[in-house]
DNA sequence: GTCTACTGCCCGCTATGCGTACAATCTGAT
DNA sequence: ATCAGATTGTACGCATAGCGGGCAGTAGAC
């Protein structure tokens, strides 16, 4: 057994598997956000808490690479940026493949259509075709939610392997998002255990008010649920059985069509 | 002035303002894409051209980060990198606030709406709703398309600064993607010209045979055309007259409209 | 079984990246 | 104008972070 992993605490002893420059580089770049979009080199410095000459450092190796430009002693990121997000999205065939069946899917039933993954205790979208507002957030690929109070996420954690769904429902007191999110731990597995038998997921207002969605599971080759696609709309606009009548099928065999696309690659 | 910028070739005298380790973490990041979806620390040390404990000390740090998983000797990226890429978009307040326009842009014409700015030569989606596939390629928020070749790229130019339209059109000859591409310089700086006067410029099947599509600009609060908006069509849908007659008015307004909202903030 | 090709890991060396310290520059107040 | 008081840019000596050659451990191929 190694003696690695965490310290004691005591020793100095550094972790010779660990590049700080790249954590630091990659930290500075996350530091543009909506309240700092264009930041000076000593906010940079102060948010990450790096030195000045080192966020500088990392500032020009960027610059030269292409992600952010400087003037006027202001930096902003470039849509350089963006292109780090589709080396996910090429080396995941799912995703491309399933764009043709979200447009059919969204153009049916005039709701958005969205295809999500599991990460750690969220839901990542990962494709959608957006049809109209519906929630107050702005919903993008890469957006992330949390897993208990979404219908993608139920379906995801339905057929995840145990330690995943133990690791998210485990967690230290679930959020409750809204007043109707179900929280509790016995509950939601007993919610898990219905999606199961039926093979799709209907939440009613759990992630936010007035919002409704369904979602279906989608598989690899080895049966495996890998991903789950979803449609969503207003409180307003339908109803928990309407949705189950109506868009429930076509979710299901929808769903079973880029499973099978999938399949057959 | 610095002595710095391109070595002439013999001093072996580094570069203290560059940071290797990010810039190689980064191209292991990079490494996965649609051919190499799932690679073993060998193949990546093969592509890369770094040393193999080199790659894995970058993949246990990226791996820390949530960014890769390794399982079987195989790695692969996770959703989590689609994370980066929001860090531009949440900087870039006209992204999100340009979401509902496009949305109503894509119902009234019942075709795809586009936002993009220009990075480098190509123009890159920034914000999309997609209505039916009509390019042979997928687009998504982050493709890069050849400017000189777009009604996008077109508007961007036709307001950019001289340096930067002199770089992309001074360029080794510009790729003709179509037989109907515009590649003659002189040419496309009339053509930048007519998009000037007019306000908007629609191109014809110049990037693929079959695209039609319309572009009017973004400015902002400075009056600096800062994205260009875009509805796109099948040739077979539509023709560049009824473009001009029924979509470009109205891309003009939602330009307008778009414009204005950035102003007010 | 042997062979091959991979990953995991150790460890000494030095180039790399570090931050302190100082110069240059800009901004606004007096 | 002149001068604080804030910036950012740069130099440089030092510690160490990161480097890769090399080897042990492991898994699959035949």
């Amino acid at each position: 057994m190694a003696i690695a992993d965490d310290s004691t605490g005591e020793s100095p002893q550094v972790d010779r598997d660990h590049v700080q420059s790249l954590e630091r580089g990659i930290a500075v770049l996350l530091a543009f956000d909506e309240e700092h979009p264009e930041p000076t080199l000593a906010e940079l410095a102060q948010i990450t808490g790096f030195s000045r000459p080192a966020v500088r450092r990392f500032l020009i190796t960027l610059e030269r690479m292409g992600y952010v430009r400087g003037s006027g002693g202001r930096w902003s990121l470039t849509p350089r940026v963006l292109a780090i997000g589709q080396h996910y999205t090429a080396s995941h065939a799912l995703i491309e493949l399933a764009q043709p069946h979200l447009l059919r899917l969204a153009e049916e039933t005039h709701e958005s259509a969205s295809l999500a993954t599991l990460d750690g205790d969220d839901v990542v979208y990962v494709a959608r075709v957006p049809v109209r507002r519906i929630m107050s957030i702005n919903v993008s690929v890469g957006t992330r939610v949390p897993a208990h109070a979404t219908s993608m996420g139920r379906v995801l954690l339905a057929w995840a392997p145990v330690p995943v769904v133990d690791s998210v429902l485990n967690r230290r007191p679930l959020r409750p998002i809204t007043p109707r999110t179900v929280t509790d731990p016995s509950a939601l597995r007993a919610e898990l255990a219905r999606v199961r038998a039926d093979g799709w997921s209907i939440v009613d207002e759990e992630l936010e008010l007035g919002l409704l969605s369904a979602s279906a599971p989608v598989r690899d080759r080895t049966g495996q649920v890998v991903a789950a696609l979803a449609s969503s709309t207003s409180a307003g606009r339908s109803s928990r059985g309407e949705l189950e009548r109506n868009v429930v099928p076509l979710l299901v065999e929808t769903a079973e069509r880029i499973t099978a696309d999938l399949g057959r690659r």
